[in-house]
DNA sequence: TTTGCTAAATGAACGACGTTCAAGTTCATT
DNA sequence: AATGAACTTGAACGTCGTTCATTTAGCAAA
């Protein structure tokens, strides 16, 4: 049964993450308040740490939406029964315009750090496995040779290749290539890199 | 002349900007505090801001001395009259290699960010390219139709594909490839993209 | 309904932080 | 030696995340 308390708690809860969310895509990690976030969420400083253990598992709900979000995107960019080299492009453009159309939110998946002695829960690591599950089908097709856990790794190594060049791209101080540049040379880096794999 | 006030001032400088380094290297970004790092460096908490202009000038003067040693890395690591391929090798390995054993440090170059409001400025924008320079001329050979800014945003590309495995690998949270298998998958990494270069 | 117990809400208070500032001190120049 | 500018100092300020004693609300047994 959902006693009063119950469903009150889980009703704070989710306007603390909403909030938190519109703060970090706003402001960024480092726009996220503890007194605006209960401020917009309608409730008192100290009732944060009642529905909440602290702000970083505030922000690890945060991106554990995004990463819920992102991961839809990517699993809705490939199209049916299409041929792997096509949908390692699909993929990988997807990853591109997520990142493009929600830079903060995307950034905070990646730059938050927990404070120290404190670990990241199992809970929301197994969500991160989202960004290279999308990968593992075609890149099998690319490589049969290869062992499952060897295309792990693969997929592992292509999505964080791509993920740099965004990375950098957006954040990068001048060593980044142009966002104007950011989708050709993604697709360039995945050409290469799928023609190589294909003649290793 | 050097004044004796100015040398006091550039010596403080300096005492800052080492214990500042040592600071971020045991403890990241997030281990640079005011009050130690003015205590380490033997002055008062307000000389910090006589001597600098705030921490974020402080980290981005560590900053600089990081890259210009991971620059002299990267240059050291090319052998003479290597053929390109080798060349690239050798400076994704010795980049892999600076990253593992100066964490910290490496990590500061990337993540730190500026205050809300206050820009990068230019003398420090203006180190970045030491991460890209090496690159250009074995890739240069490899693809000698590219005109020279294709070549360039070709070998920013080509750094920021090795950048992000490294930093997945070492902050990824189980999405990046084991530490022990990076060398390999970077060495993959190029050897797939040298060849895809080759051939496009 | 009333009573007692548990759990949540509240906002003042705490400690740590970056930064500023008025006061005292040192230095270069006359 | 005297003057004015520059540096040094550490207390003080504002902001932050987090805690806590107190008040308030929800729930179960009588």
């Amino acid at each position: 049964m959902a006693t009063k308390t119950e469903k009150k708690r889980e009703d704070l809860r989710k306007r603390l993450v909403d909030a938190a969310e519109l703060a970090i895509a706003e402001g960024g990690l480092r726009g996220l308040k503890a007194r605006d976030v209960t401020t917009k969420a309608g409730c008192a400083l100290g009732a944060l740490y009642n529905a909440v253990e602290d702000l970083d598992q505030l922000v690890m709900l945060v991106n554990s939406r995004t990463l819920a979000s992102l991961g839809e995107n990517l699993r809705m960019s490939v199209a049916q029964d299409a041929p792997p080299t096509q949908a390692m492009q699909a993929l990988a453009g997807a990853y591109v315009d997520f990142a493009l159309d929600n830079t903060s939110l995307w950034s905070a998946i990646f730059n938050h750090k927990m404070a120290i002695g404190a670990e990241v829960p199992d809970w929301h690591k197994a969500e991160y496995p989202v960004l290279i599950a999308e990968i593992i089908a075609p890149l099998g097709q690319l490589r049969p040779d290869l062992p499952p856990e060897a295309l792990t790794l693969r997929a592992q190594t292509l999505f964080a290749s791509v993920h740099g060049v965004v990375q950098l791209a957006i954040h990068g101080r001048f060593v980044g290539v142009p966002v104007s540049s950011l989708k050709s040379e993604v697709a360039a880096l995945v050409d290469a890199m799928t023609r190589g794999i294909h003649l290793v």
